[in-house]
DNA sequence: ATAAACTTTCAATAAGTTTTGAAAGTTTAA
DNA sequence: TTAAACTTTCAAAACTTATTGAAAGTTTAT
């Protein structure tokens, strides 16, 4: 396969997963496009690249950088800007992980809290089946945000290694 | 807060959870609803409670069905069909996470293997970007995928215990 | 101050996804 | 076999989300 082949489909690939997990078709695209790429391109350049609106190229970009993946260069004496994405995988997935969390897995959490709050009488089932779902619930989102928490910190060997030498 | 409204608290943040992460927020509420409910439901139980068409119901369950969170039972002279879930959520989420890899994660592996495959001059910055960028997914992608495959055998205390113990 | 070079915004439109509901299909009991 | 009770299907409609592109805004050099 040709290189130039091989990067088209890694965008396209990448780009399916994205959409298929929540995240945009086109960011993810844009982001894979970066991660291939040595050095910078400009808003032009994507837009030529992924054949994209100057709009959608602009907002995308602005996304990836709010989501802390992209970032903005600025070449001495030109006008244009250069975007670069971080090319370190770990710091990619712990980035997108801090995201997800903060946006939806806190805000379910909360609910959550209340909802196991919620008092009733055991011998009702409607109440008993109700809190149980809730609470083992909240116990398992618990488990997973302090499991994130860990991974934030982590370096990635340390991550793996430990991960992998505990399921052996 | 009551318990009604207790449940349609939980439905809502479910289906709105599910919407964020790829799942047809229909579908992930009328899973949160079985999940409250002790006992079984019907179809027109169902429709009523959510307010959705009996077409969306039929189908909503039908993937239910053939996530494995979901089973059909049938009471000895009733012709109606009753739909209860499995109320393990250490189930669930395995249930879940084996769904998606098969659906999500095996196609992408897939390609991967094939791109890190792609031969080229290590002299080419093009071709040395490509490659390690697509390396590093690679590595890091199966890691997860090995990490699933030991949640999937194993117990839900074995599993937490052993992670939260590598992570104190 | 001006104008060229570039970025950002956002209303309109397109694309994609979900939902409806009526019609077709199936099963069961008599 | 018939018909009532129930389930399934799927084309059309509603809804949601993504994209365009032209106009407005900003920055920089002169």
């Amino acid at each position: 396969m040709e290189l130039a082949e091989a990067k088209l489909k890694f965008i396209e690939a990448w780009g399916k997963l994205g959409s298929e997990w929540g995240i945009n078709r086109t960011m993810a695209q844009v982001h894979a496009l970066l991660l291939v790429t040595p050095g910078e391109l400009t808003t032009e350049e994507i837009m030529a690249e992924l054949s994209i609106s100057r709009g959608n190229a602009n907002m995308t970009l602005r996304d990836l950088i709010s989501w802390g993946l992209v970032e903005k260069k600025h070449r001495a004496g030109e006008r244009k800007e250069y975007f670069y994405a971080d090319k370190d995988t770990w710091n990619i997935a712990r980035q997108v992980a801090k995201e997800r969390r903060k946006r939806e897995l806190d805000p379910v959490l909360k609910v959550l809290d209340e909802l196991t709050k919620v008092k009733g009488d055991n011998k009702d089932p409607e109440y008993k089946t109700f809190n149980k779902s809730v609470t083992d619930i909240n116990k398992l989102a618990k488990n997973v945000d302090k499991t994130l928490e860990t991974m934030f910190k982590a370096e990635e060997s340390w991550f793996w290694g430990s991960i992998l030498k505990v399921f052996k």
